[in-house]
DNA sequence: GGCGTAAGAGACAGATTTGTCTATATAGGA
DNA sequence: TCCTATATAGACAAATCTGTCTCTTACGCC
């Protein structure tokens, strides 16, 4: 049901994330969708409600498959923690890899009132919740500390990534999530270097 | 000399951070800056022109500024690699402060070839580069890798502060550097345990 | 004083933008 | 079969955007 209207979102996440928001027309998305313009303008207000409700689809779904993919590469909840940043990798190295799309938005769209701003503020929100809740389920000491600093590493190699244009800023995450992962289970168990060399050695060798 | 050329950029960059680039009309930057069109299209090719000579002198600019500030809070390069959070914090607190205008640039403009990507490279790299000399002065170990985490942790407490609007991702950004410098450290020093607390005992207890 | 360069002020062209409106076609349910 | 949504197609209005061009003013230099 509503087909044409989730064509509509589906042809504008793309094009936004592509080229931007501002930068991207109406037409344009109405000519790569097949949609008329009419239908737009039945189902959106604006094309602000139009971006607005792109947002919204693309953080759930974003949501959900990065969760998942975590979930194929690791079982344990510690393990998941540090699969994150093999699964951005694996996303940067897409070819249609723009960064993060909230991001870039709030970029576009400063008013702080905005709904647009808001929808990225939730998004942002949902990430750290699901990795406080992987901190908490790894029994870290303050899940709510580690997961803001495991968040920040992600956000960070997001937007070097994209400058960059070089998906290993993933990596360069991964090293140093590992060491704030390895220091809050350090706190927690301070003689299980057992534990840390099963999870980890081979990692740490390595680097 | 060269006064209208330098209010065109000054006002320029002042509107791109605020409201984005395609938001931004070349005739709101000419009432702004009182500046005939005329003279515009004399000193620039372009608008993109225009944008590339923004993004550069505000590359120069606040990066003297920055490490300038860096060097007012503290001396011991090891130090300064700390107070680099620090003055982060200052700068996410600012009424006027929008993210990072290079990575707002690169959301709108995503053409890998474009000279508006190149200078945003180049500045990510000039910040990298600072923060690696700083490495090396602390004789960490392994600057290259040190710096880039630390840079990675900067650009992600930018991301962070932008979208939640709180400056206190810069406190986020300053424990989680202050583990990964401590890790570095230890590894060249590991029975130095006095001259970490010394420099750092006090963030540790607090935090 | 005269001259040439740079800038102010803004009309204008041409393209493009969002959003509205009309006319037409199609598909499903009573 | 007919009626009601909903879709297409696209002309159109009104605003806005970049970039050009003309005319006038002002300032510094010889």
């Amino acid at each position: 049901m509503n087909e044409s209207r989730e064509k509509l979102i589906d042809t504008a996440i793309m094009l936004f994330m592509e080229n931007g928001f501002h930068s991207t027309g109406i037409n344009l998305i109405l000519e790569k969708s097949g949609v008329a313009k009419k239908t737009l303008y039945n189902h959106f207000k604006s094309k602000d409600d139009l971006i607005v409700a792109a947002l919204e689809k693309h953080s759930g779904l974003f949501s959900t498959r990065f969760s998942q993919e975590v979930e194929n590469l690791a079982t344990e909840p510690s393990e998941q923690l540090v699969a994150i940043y093999d699964v951005a990798h694996a996303w940067f190295s897409e070819s249609n890899f723009f960064g993060c799309i909230f991001v870039n938005a709030v970029g576009e769209f400063a008013d702080r009132e905005s709904s647009i701003r808001k929808v990225c503020m939730d998004y942002k929100s949902e990430m750290r919740d699901y990795i406080c809740d992987l901190c908490r389920r790894a029994h870290l000491p303050d899940p709510e500390k580690t997961s803001s600093q495991l968040a920040l590493i992600l956000e960070g190699s997001i937007s070097t990534a994209q400058v960059s244009g070089n998906p290993d800023a993933a990596k360069t995450a991964k090293d140093t999530a590992l060491v704030i992962i390895e220091k809050a289970i350090a706190e927690v168990a301070p003689n299980s270097q057992g534990l840390l060399g099963r999870l980890f050695g081979e990692k740490r060798s390595a680097s």
